[in-house]
DNA sequence: AGAAATTTGTCCGTATGTATC
DNA sequence: AGATACATACGGACAAATTTC
């Protein structure tokens, strides 16, 4: 079948369902998601459309994916005491980011962070900033 | 052709290509780039290929995209009163970014900062951050 | 106003590469 | 070495938003 996406389009919804389970409990935190095959087989869905589905979860802070291994539904951890290479993790607002965002400071932020490398050198690292409950995300579509 | 993704995958490749002329002024900030259809053609890359550079582009905060207008290189000196002016500048390495890099701490680093907003509200604010000397890019490794 | 062309968005299917178990 | 799981890439088709004629 073509590509019938009236109102919402199928990832969105199959990433919706997805983050319902981790928001209830039935995929509690730091547990691994079905894979992508099984996944593909429940919903009826080409790969494709469930890997845009997890990404829409990775970006909006629900799961981490690691290569060979599978996805993980994110515990977000409180810490303040960063040290490690948490990929994802909540913090409060500092005064330039509570303003941007027109928000409290101390209100709690999203942070993500990706390492482009170059081989084994870091050529960049890129730090994303959102408020949790972020939508679909226009800069996808 | 397959796919023969040694060290880095096309669509990184193309990615850096691409942000490679946008912060040397070969597109100017606000400027369109080129429809998919002529990247495609100039990449000798598959569609999809070139969709997925250009998302990495809007993830590091180099371009935002609108539906049937397409993809606009990011406006760093937008106007507003919030903000300092330079969304580019220098700053000092803390320890996470110096682990990353394998450089010392308070070597000298460039920040970038896009604000993207979605109407009037923000979005998400993408700090990207590189060495100065170094890299711009060997864009091929 | 309307139709066509342009441009981005979604979805499917297939094949191969790479990391992990 | 084999199996499993995610990653990259190609190609095709149709949908939706915008611009152009």
């Amino acid at each position: 079948m073509p590509t019938p996406h009236y109102g919402q389009p199928r990832y969105r919804v199959i990433a919706d369902e997805l983050r319902k389970r981790i928001e209830s409990g039935a995929i509690p935190p730091g547990a691994l998601l079905p894979a992508e095959s099984v996944l593909t087989s429940e919903f009826g869905a080409a790969r494709g459309t469930i890997r845009k589905a997890i990404a829409a979860l990775r970006e909006e802070g629900y799961a981490v994916t690691e290569h060979g291994r599978g996805t993980h539904a994110t515990r977000l951890t409180q810490s303040s005491a960063d040290e490690p290479a948490a990929s994802q993790r909540e913090m409060q607002a500092d005064a330039r980011l509570a303003t941007l965002f027109q928000v409290e400071v101390g209100t709690t932020l999203i942070e993500r962070e990706a390492v482009i490398r170059r081989g084994r050198q870091v050529a960049r690292v890129i730090r994303t900033y959102h408020l949790r409950r972020t939508d679909p995300d226009p800069a996808e579509r």
